[in-house]
DNA sequence: AACAAAATTGAACACTGTTCAATTATTTTT
DNA sequence: AAAAATAATTGAACAGTGTTCAATTTTGTT
Protein backbone atom coordinates (compact mmCIF):
# COMPACT_ATOMS: atom_id res chain seq x y z
CA UNK A 1 0.00 0.00 0.00
CA UNK A 2 2.66 2.37 0.74
CA UNK A 3 4.67 0.69 -1.62
CA UNK A 4 1.86 1.79 -4.49
CA UNK A 5 1.35 4.74 -2.58
CA UNK A 6 5.08 5.72 -3.46
CA UNK A 7 4.87 4.49 -7.14
CA UNK A 8 2.19 7.06 -7.92
CA UNK A 9 3.95 9.70 -5.96
CA UNK A 10 7.23 9.03 -8.31
CA UNK A 11 5.29 8.70 -11.58
CA UNK A 12 3.84 11.86 -10.57
CA UNK A 13 7.14 13.52 -9.97
CA UNK A 14 9.08 11.83 -13.03
CA UNK A 15 6.16 13.01 -15.25
CA UNK A 16 6.06 16.45 -13.63
CA UNK A 17 9.68 16.76 -14.53
CA UNK A 18 9.51 15.58 -17.85
CA UNK A 19 7.04 18.62 -18.60
CA UNK A 20 8.48 21.00 -16.68
CA UNK A 21 11.90 20.13 -18.83
CA UNK A 22 10.33 19.69 -21.90
CA UNK A 23 7.36 22.17 -22.05
CA UNK A 24 8.50 24.88 -19.05
CA UNK A 25 7.12 25.93 -15.72
CA UNK A 26 4.14 27.01 -17.13
CA UNK A 27 3.23 23.64 -18.18
CA UNK A 28 2.88 22.40 -14.78
CA UNK A 29 -0.55 22.47 -13.91
CA UNK A 30 -2.45 20.16 -12.18
CA UNK A 31 -4.74 19.15 -14.82
CA UNK A 32 -1.73 18.63 -17.81
CA UNK A 33 0.15 16.69 -14.71
CA UNK A 34 -3.46 14.53 -14.70
CA UNK A 35 -3.58 14.03 -18.10
CA UNK A 36 0.27 13.27 -18.93
CA UNK A 37 0.49 10.98 -16.27
CA UNK A 38 -2.81 8.98 -16.86
CA UNK A 39 -3.66 9.77 -13.00
CA UNK A 40 -6.36 12.36 -12.16
CA UNK A 41 -6.40 15.42 -10.50
CA UNK A 42 -7.64 14.23 -7.00
CA UNK A 43 -5.02 11.99 -7.22
CA UNK A 44 -2.26 14.49 -7.33
CA UNK A 45 -4.23 16.15 -4.50
CA UNK A 46 -3.91 12.66 -2.42
CA UNK A 47 -0.60 12.44 -2.98
CA UNK A 48 0.52 16.13 -2.47
CA UNK A 49 -1.43 18.67 -0.29
CA UNK A 50 -1.24 20.95 -3.02
CA UNK A 51 0.92 21.96 -5.97
CA UNK A 52 3.36 23.68 -4.15
CA UNK A 53 3.97 21.19 -2.03
CA UNK A 54 4.65 18.98 -4.99
CA UNK A 55 7.63 22.03 -7.09
CA UNK A 56 9.02 21.57 -3.40
CA UNK A 57 9.19 17.89 -3.86
CA UNK A 58 10.71 18.40 -7.41
CA UNK A 59 13.05 21.13 -6.03
CA UNK A 60 14.77 18.96 -3.76
CA UNK A 61 14.95 16.25 -6.84
CA UNK A 62 16.75 18.96 -8.18
CA UNK A 63 19.15 20.03 -5.73
CA UNK A 64 20.13 16.54 -5.32
CA UNK A 65 20.95 16.19 -8.90
CA UNK A 66 23.18 19.04 -8.47
CA UNK A 67 24.40 17.50 -5.18
CA UNK A 68 25.27 14.34 -7.29
CA UNK A 69 27.11 16.72 -9.53
CA UNK A 70 29.22 18.09 -6.90
CA UNK A 71 30.36 14.83 -5.62
CA UNK A 72 32.20 14.36 -8.81
CA UNK A 73 34.30 16.72 -8.38
CA UNK A 74 37.96 15.89 -7.96
CA UNK A 75 39.31 18.06 -4.94
CA UNK A 76 42.03 20.05 -6.18
CA UNK A 77 44.86 21.14 -3.65
CA UNK A 78 44.21 25.01 -4.44
CA UNK A 79 40.72 26.38 -2.64
CA UNK A 80 40.82 29.20 -5.06
CA UNK A 81 40.92 25.88 -8.38
CA UNK A 82 38.17 24.22 -6.49
CA UNK A 83 35.92 27.36 -5.82
CA UNK A 84 35.83 28.34 -9.39
CA UNK A 85 35.12 24.40 -10.16
CA UNK A 86 32.14 24.67 -7.78
CA UNK A 87 30.98 27.59 -10.04
CA UNK A 88 31.59 25.95 -12.90
CA UNK A 89 29.64 22.99 -12.14
CA UNK A 90 26.96 25.32 -10.67
CA UNK A 91 26.20 27.08 -14.01
CA UNK A 92 26.57 24.34 -15.75
CA UNK A 93 23.95 22.48 -14.01
CA UNK A 94 21.58 25.39 -14.24
CA UNK A 95 22.14 26.38 -17.54
CA UNK A 96 21.66 22.56 -18.88
CA UNK A 97 18.15 22.51 -16.85
CA UNK A 98 17.23 25.94 -16.87
CA UNK A 99 13.58 24.99 -16.47
CA UNK A 100 14.02 22.78 -13.53
CA UNK A 101 16.08 25.77 -11.86
CA UNK A 102 12.99 28.45 -12.52
CA UNK A 103 10.78 26.09 -10.60
CA UNK A 104 13.36 26.17 -8.06
CA UNK A 105 13.94 29.80 -7.83
CA UNK A 106 10.25 31.20 -8.47
CA UNK A 107 9.87 29.77 -5.18
CA UNK A 108 11.76 32.19 -3.58
CA UNK A 109 9.75 35.18 -5.05
CA UNK A 110 6.75 33.99 -3.96
CA UNK A 111 5.53 36.41 -1.57
CA UNK A 112 2.96 33.89 -0.14
CA UNK A 113 5.74 31.43 0.64
CA UNK A 114 6.95 32.91 3.96
CA UNK A 115 8.74 30.00 5.27
CA UNK A 116 10.45 27.82 3.04
CA UNK A 117 9.57 23.90 3.97
CA UNK A 118 12.35 22.98 6.33
CA UNK A 119 13.51 19.69 4.23
CA UNK A 120 13.99 22.24 1.06
CA UNK A 121 15.75 24.69 3.14
CA UNK A 122 17.96 21.63 4.74
CA UNK A 123 19.23 20.75 0.78
CA UNK A 124 19.43 24.30 -0.22
CA UNK A 125 22.36 24.98 2.61
CA UNK A 126 24.30 22.23 1.30
CA UNK A 127 25.42 24.26 -1.66
CA UNK A 128 26.92 27.32 -0.07
CA UNK A 129 28.55 24.67 2.65
CA UNK A 130 30.41 23.34 0.21
CA UNK A 131 32.04 26.71 -0.88
CA UNK A 132 32.32 27.71 2.80
CA UNK A 133 34.73 24.62 3.41
CA UNK A 134 37.04 25.98 0.50
CA UNK A 135 36.44 29.68 1.26
CA UNK A 136 37.22 28.72 5.08
CA UNK A 137 40.97 27.82 3.66
CA UNK A 138 41.47 30.91 1.84
CA UNK A 139 40.13 33.57 4.78
CA UNK A 140 41.74 31.76 7.87
CA UNK A 141 42.48 34.85 9.16
CA UNK A 142 38.83 36.49 9.07
CA UNK A 143 36.78 36.22 12.60
CA UNK A 144 34.16 33.09 12.14
CA UNK A 145 31.81 36.38 11.90
CA UNK A 146 33.12 37.56 9.42
CA UNK A 147 33.73 34.98 7.28
CA UNK A 148 30.36 33.74 7.40
CA UNK A 149 28.90 36.86 6.29
CA UNK A 150 31.58 37.10 3.29
CA UNK A 151 30.43 34.10 2.32
CA UNK A 152 26.27 34.68 2.53
CA UNK A 153 26.96 37.77 0.25
CA UNK A 154 28.75 35.83 -2.03
CA UNK A 155 26.68 32.73 -2.22
CA UNK A 156 23.33 34.90 -2.47
CA UNK A 157 25.34 36.80 -5.40
CA UNK A 158 25.89 33.62 -7.34
CA UNK A 159 22.27 32.35 -6.74
CA UNK A 160 20.50 35.53 -7.52
CA UNK A 161 22.33 35.81 -10.55
CA UNK A 162 21.66 32.63 -11.80
CA UNK A 163 18.55 33.40 -12.45
CA UNK A 164 19.49 36.04 -14.61
CA UNK A 165 21.38 33.02 -16.74
CA UNK A 166 17.83 31.27 -17.28
CA UNK A 167 16.61 34.66 -18.64
CA UNK A 168 16.52 35.60 -22.52
CA UNK A 169 16.80 39.45 -20.93
CA UNK A 170 20.41 38.28 -20.26
CA UNK A 171 21.13 37.82 -23.97
CA UNK A 172 22.06 41.39 -24.31
CA UNK A 173 25.18 40.60 -22.92
CA UNK A 174 26.75 38.56 -25.65
CA UNK A 175 30.49 40.02 -24.51
CA UNK A 176 30.77 37.40 -21.88
CA UNK A 177 29.72 33.61 -22.01
CA UNK A 178 27.55 32.87 -19.15
CA UNK A 179 29.62 30.78 -17.08
CA UNK A 180 32.20 33.90 -17.22
CA UNK A 181 30.08 35.95 -15.57
CA UNK A 182 29.73 33.96 -12.67
CA UNK A 183 33.62 33.17 -12.36
CA UNK A 184 33.89 36.98 -13.27
CA UNK A 185 32.07 37.57 -10.34
CA UNK A 186 33.81 34.82 -7.53
CA UNK A 187 37.33 35.52 -8.62
CA UNK A 188 36.86 39.61 -7.92
CA UNK A 189 35.18 39.06 -5.27
CA UNK A 190 37.60 36.76 -3.80
CA UNK A 191 40.35 39.52 -4.96
CA UNK A 192 38.39 41.85 -3.03
CA UNK A 193 38.04 40.35 -0.13
CA UNK A 194 42.00 39.01 0.31
CA UNK A 195 42.86 43.05 -0.21
CA UNK A 196 40.12 44.52 2.02
CA UNK A 197 40.94 41.95 4.59
CA UNK A 198 44.64 42.16 4.19
CA UNK A 199 44.79 37.71 3.90
CA UNK B 1 -11.02 62.67 -25.90
CA UNK B 2 -7.26 61.72 -25.97
CA UNK B 3 -7.57 63.81 -22.43
CA UNK B 4 -10.38 61.83 -21.30
CA UNK B 5 -8.30 58.76 -22.26
CA UNK B 6 -5.45 59.88 -20.86
CA UNK B 7 -7.48 60.59 -17.43
CA UNK B 8 -8.69 56.77 -17.42
CA UNK B 9 -5.24 55.52 -18.08
CA UNK B 10 -3.91 57.66 -15.16
CA UNK B 11 -6.54 56.69 -12.80
CA UNK B 12 -6.14 53.04 -13.97
CA UNK B 13 -2.17 53.10 -12.97
CA UNK B 14 -2.58 55.21 -9.73
CA UNK B 15 -5.25 52.75 -8.42
CA UNK B 16 -3.26 49.84 -9.54
CA UNK B 17 -0.34 51.05 -7.57
CA UNK B 18 -2.19 51.57 -4.61
CA UNK B 19 -3.39 48.09 -4.73
CA UNK B 20 0.06 46.75 -5.05
CA UNK B 21 1.79 48.73 -2.22
CA UNK B 22 -1.02 48.17 -0.22
CA UNK B 23 -1.80 44.58 -0.75
CA UNK B 24 0.94 42.77 -2.96
CA UNK B 25 1.90 41.97 -6.18
CA UNK B 26 -1.08 39.24 -6.06
CA UNK B 27 -3.87 42.03 -5.98
CA UNK B 28 -3.19 43.36 -8.79
CA UNK B 29 -5.92 41.61 -10.95
CA UNK B 30 -8.01 42.75 -13.61
CA UNK B 31 -11.03 42.52 -11.79
CA UNK B 32 -9.78 44.03 -8.81
CA UNK B 33 -8.57 46.56 -10.63
CA UNK B 34 -11.98 46.72 -12.01
CA UNK B 35 -13.55 46.98 -8.43
CA UNK B 36 -11.21 49.33 -7.13
CA UNK B 37 -10.96 51.81 -9.67
CA UNK B 38 -14.99 51.81 -10.73
CA UNK B 39 -14.15 51.19 -14.23
CA UNK B 40 -15.49 47.41 -16.06
CA UNK B 41 -12.82 45.35 -16.85
CA UNK B 42 -13.46 46.13 -20.58
CA UNK B 43 -12.15 49.26 -19.91
CA UNK B 44 -9.06 48.19 -18.83
CA UNK B 45 -8.41 46.31 -22.03
CA UNK B 46 -9.27 49.32 -23.73
CA UNK B 47 -6.43 51.59 -22.15
CA UNK B 48 -3.93 48.27 -22.30
CA UNK B 49 -3.41 45.37 -24.38
CA UNK B 50 -3.28 43.25 -21.72
CA UNK B 51 -2.39 43.34 -18.00
CA UNK B 52 1.53 42.53 -18.90
CA UNK B 53 1.23 45.98 -20.39
CA UNK B 54 -0.19 47.29 -17.51
CA UNK B 55 2.40 46.09 -15.26
CA UNK B 56 5.19 47.49 -17.76
CA UNK B 57 3.89 50.82 -17.42
CA UNK B 58 3.30 50.56 -13.74
CA UNK B 59 7.55 49.25 -13.95
CA UNK B 60 8.01 52.43 -15.58
CA UNK B 61 6.85 54.54 -13.30
CA UNK B 62 9.00 52.64 -10.51
CA UNK B 63 12.06 52.93 -12.59
CA UNK B 64 11.10 57.13 -13.04
CA UNK B 65 10.47 57.25 -9.40
CA UNK B 66 13.54 55.59 -8.77
CA UNK B 67 15.72 58.35 -11.06
CA UNK B 68 14.17 61.36 -9.12
CA UNK B 69 15.92 60.13 -5.95
CA UNK B 70 19.23 59.31 -7.81
CA UNK B 71 18.72 62.95 -9.33
CA UNK B 72 19.07 64.33 -5.73
CA UNK B 73 21.89 62.96 -4.41
CA UNK B 74 24.40 65.67 -4.28
CA UNK B 75 27.88 64.43 -6.31
CA UNK B 76 30.76 63.77 -4.41
CA UNK B 77 34.18 64.02 -5.61
CA UNK B 78 34.69 60.37 -4.30
CA UNK B 79 33.81 57.97 -7.30
CA UNK B 80 33.84 55.82 -4.32
CA UNK B 81 31.38 57.46 -2.22
CA UNK B 82 29.19 58.30 -5.49
CA UNK B 83 28.94 54.61 -5.87
CA UNK B 84 27.83 53.92 -2.20
CA UNK B 85 25.83 56.70 -1.94
CA UNK B 86 23.95 54.78 -5.26
CA UNK B 87 23.48 51.56 -4.09
CA UNK B 88 22.18 53.03 -0.59
CA UNK B 89 19.86 54.86 -2.54
CA UNK B 90 18.34 52.05 -4.90
CA UNK B 91 18.78 49.80 -1.79
CA UNK B 92 16.44 52.58 0.40
CA UNK B 93 14.03 52.63 -2.54
CA UNK B 94 13.78 48.53 -2.77
CA UNK B 95 13.07 48.53 0.92
CA UNK B 96 10.15 51.72 0.42
CA UNK B 97 8.79 50.14 -2.37
CA UNK B 98 8.85 46.57 -1.94
CA UNK B 99 6.12 45.48 -3.87
CA UNK B 100 6.36 47.91 -6.79
CA UNK B 101 10.03 46.26 -6.91
CA UNK B 102 8.79 42.69 -7.28
CA UNK B 103 6.26 43.66 -9.60
CA UNK B 104 9.10 44.87 -11.66
CA UNK B 105 11.47 42.02 -10.69
CA UNK B 106 8.87 39.45 -11.59
CA UNK B 107 8.58 40.44 -14.95
CA UNK B 108 12.29 39.80 -15.87
CA UNK B 109 11.94 35.93 -14.75
CA UNK B 110 8.84 35.34 -17.19
CA UNK B 111 9.43 32.59 -19.53
CA UNK B 112 7.28 34.39 -21.48
CA UNK B 113 8.38 37.59 -21.45
CA UNK B 114 11.18 36.52 -24.38
CA UNK B 115 11.85 40.63 -24.90
CA UNK B 116 11.10 43.08 -22.73
CA UNK B 117 9.77 46.42 -24.23
CA UNK B 118 11.86 49.37 -25.74
CA UNK B 119 10.53 52.45 -23.35
CA UNK B 120 10.70 49.71 -20.30
CA UNK B 121 14.83 48.52 -21.56
CA UNK B 122 15.42 52.30 -21.75
CA UNK B 123 14.29 53.30 -18.36
CA UNK B 124 16.21 50.34 -16.75
CA UNK B 125 19.09 50.49 -18.76
CA UNK B 126 19.14 54.51 -16.63
CA UNK B 127 20.73 53.15 -13.51
CA UNK B 128 23.24 50.91 -14.46
CA UNK B 129 24.02 54.12 -16.65
CA UNK B 130 24.50 56.18 -13.34
CA UNK B 131 26.48 53.68 -11.82
CA UNK B 132 29.03 53.86 -15.17
CA UNK B 133 30.20 57.50 -14.66
CA UNK B 134 31.40 56.86 -11.44
CA UNK B 135 32.74 53.64 -12.40
CA UNK B 136 34.73 54.83 -15.41
CA UNK B 137 36.12 57.58 -13.36
CA UNK B 138 37.93 54.61 -10.94
CA UNK B 139 38.61 52.25 -13.94
CA UNK B 140 40.42 54.30 -16.08
CA UNK B 141 43.18 52.10 -17.53
CA UNK B 142 40.60 49.41 -18.03
CA UNK B 143 39.86 48.83 -21.85
CA UNK B 144 36.16 50.11 -22.77
CA UNK B 145 35.58 46.96 -23.15
CA UNK B 146 36.60 44.98 -19.73
CA UNK B 147 34.97 48.54 -18.04
CA UNK B 148 31.65 47.08 -19.74
CA UNK B 149 31.78 44.19 -19.32
CA UNK B 150 33.15 44.59 -14.94
CA UNK B 151 30.45 46.84 -14.86
CA UNK B 152 26.93 44.81 -16.01
CA UNK B 153 28.38 41.58 -14.17
CA UNK B 154 28.66 44.35 -11.20
CA UNK B 155 25.06 45.47 -11.74
CA UNK B 156 23.64 42.34 -12.66
CA UNK B 157 24.67 41.14 -9.54
CA UNK B 158 22.97 44.07 -7.38
CA UNK B 159 19.78 44.07 -9.02
CA UNK B 160 19.51 40.37 -9.05
CA UNK B 161 20.20 40.53 -5.20
CA UNK B 162 17.61 43.29 -4.86
CA UNK B 163 15.55 40.36 -5.20
CA UNK B 164 16.13 39.09 -2.22
CA UNK B 165 16.14 42.36 -0.34
CA UNK B 166 12.53 41.95 -0.32
CA UNK B 167 11.73 38.15 0.20
CA UNK B 168 10.94 36.83 3.33
CA UNK B 169 14.10 33.65 3.02
CA UNK B 170 16.62 36.44 3.43
CA UNK B 171 15.57 36.84 7.04
CA UNK B 172 17.61 34.42 8.38
CA UNK B 173 20.69 36.55 7.12
CA UNK B 174 19.91 38.33 10.62
CA UNK B 175 23.59 39.54 11.19
CA UNK B 176 23.72 41.96 8.55
CA UNK B 177 21.49 44.79 7.68
CA UNK B 178 20.16 44.74 3.67
CA UNK B 179 21.70 48.07 3.13
CA UNK B 180 25.51 46.40 4.08
CA UNK B 181 24.96 43.20 2.30
CA UNK B 182 24.72 45.18 -1.33
CA UNK B 183 27.69 47.73 -0.16
CA UNK B 184 29.54 44.96 0.83
CA UNK B 185 29.32 43.95 -2.28
CA UNK B 186 29.69 46.78 -4.40
CA UNK B 187 32.84 47.18 -1.98
CA UNK B 188 34.83 43.93 -2.32
CA UNK B 189 34.23 43.67 -5.78
CA UNK B 190 35.56 46.85 -6.35
CA UNK B 191 38.72 46.27 -4.37
CA UNK B 192 38.65 43.17 -6.07
CA UNK B 193 38.65 44.63 -9.51
CA UNK B 194 41.27 47.10 -8.61
CA UNK B 195 43.39 44.34 -7.62
CA UNK B 196 42.87 42.30 -10.01
CA UNK B 197 43.15 45.03 -12.83
CA UNK B 198 45.86 46.89 -10.99
CA UNK B 199 43.96 50.12 -11.39
C1' DA C 1 -33.75 66.28 -33.05
C1' DA C 2 -31.74 62.73 -35.67
C1' DC C 3 -27.95 60.49 -37.00
C1' DA C 4 -23.07 58.77 -36.77
C1' DA C 5 -19.10 57.60 -34.34
C1' DA C 6 -16.72 56.38 -30.40
C1' DA C 7 -16.24 54.70 -25.83
C1' DT C 8 -17.79 51.62 -22.27
C1' DT C 9 -19.63 47.58 -20.61
C1' DG C 10 -20.09 42.84 -18.56
C1' DA C 11 -21.48 38.27 -19.80
C1' DA C 12 -19.04 34.45 -21.78
C1' DC C 13 -14.85 31.45 -22.82
C1' DA C 14 -10.95 28.89 -21.55
C1' DC C 15 -7.93 28.41 -18.23
C1' DT C 16 -6.05 28.02 -13.14
C1' DG C 17 -5.89 25.56 -8.02
C1' DT C 18 -8.66 23.10 -4.93
C1' DT C 19 -12.43 20.35 -2.70
C1' DC C 20 -15.24 16.40 -1.61
C1' DA C 21 -19.31 13.32 -2.29
C1' DA C 22 -19.63 9.36 -5.00
C1' DT C 23 -17.54 5.59 -7.12
C1' DT C 24 -14.24 1.82 -7.40
C1' DA C 25 -10.74 -1.22 -5.46
C1' DT C 26 -8.78 -3.54 -1.66
C1' DT C 27 -8.62 -5.77 2.76
C1' DT C 28 -10.71 -7.89 6.65
C1' DT C 29 -14.13 -10.47 8.83
C1' DT C 30 -17.60 -13.80 8.94
C1' DA D 1 -16.53 -17.72 -0.80
C1' DA D 2 -19.52 -14.09 0.46
C1' DA D 3 -20.23 -10.02 2.98
C1' DA D 4 -18.83 -6.11 5.32
C1' DA D 5 -15.50 -2.58 6.26
C1' DT D 6 -11.90 0.10 4.85
C1' DA D 7 -9.11 2.56 1.72
C1' DA D 8 -7.98 4.68 -2.63
C1' DT D 9 -9.43 7.00 -6.73
C1' DT D 10 -12.21 9.85 -9.28
C1' DG D 11 -14.06 14.00 -11.77
C1' DA D 12 -17.75 17.27 -11.51
C1' DA D 13 -18.19 21.64 -9.17
C1' DC D 14 -16.53 26.16 -7.06
C1' DA D 15 -14.08 30.31 -7.07
C1' DG D 16 -10.65 32.51 -9.03
C1' DT D 17 -7.55 34.08 -13.24
C1' DG D 18 -6.76 36.72 -18.24
C1' DT D 19 -9.11 37.91 -22.31
C1' DT D 20 -12.71 38.84 -25.94
C1' DC D 21 -16.46 41.14 -28.25
C1' DA D 22 -21.47 41.91 -29.30
C1' DA D 23 -24.49 45.00 -27.18
C1' DT D 24 -25.18 49.13 -24.85
C1' DT D 25 -24.33 53.86 -23.56
C1' DT D 26 -22.13 58.14 -24.27
C1' DT D 27 -20.35 61.58 -27.14
C1' DG D 28 -19.90 64.38 -31.30
C1' DT D 29 -21.76 66.00 -35.77
C1' DT D 30 -25.00 67.25 -39.09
Amino acid sequence: MTDKKDNIRSALLAKGRELVCAKGTAFLTARKLSEASGYSVGTIYNQFANMDEFIFAQNILTLEALEERFQKILPDSSAYKNLNRYVDVFVGFVLENPNLWMLLYNQHLKPEAKVLPFAYRRKLALVPQRLEKEFAKIFRQLSRRERKLSMQVLWLALFSLSSFLITPGLDNFSALNKENLCKLLLNTYLGGLAVLKRV
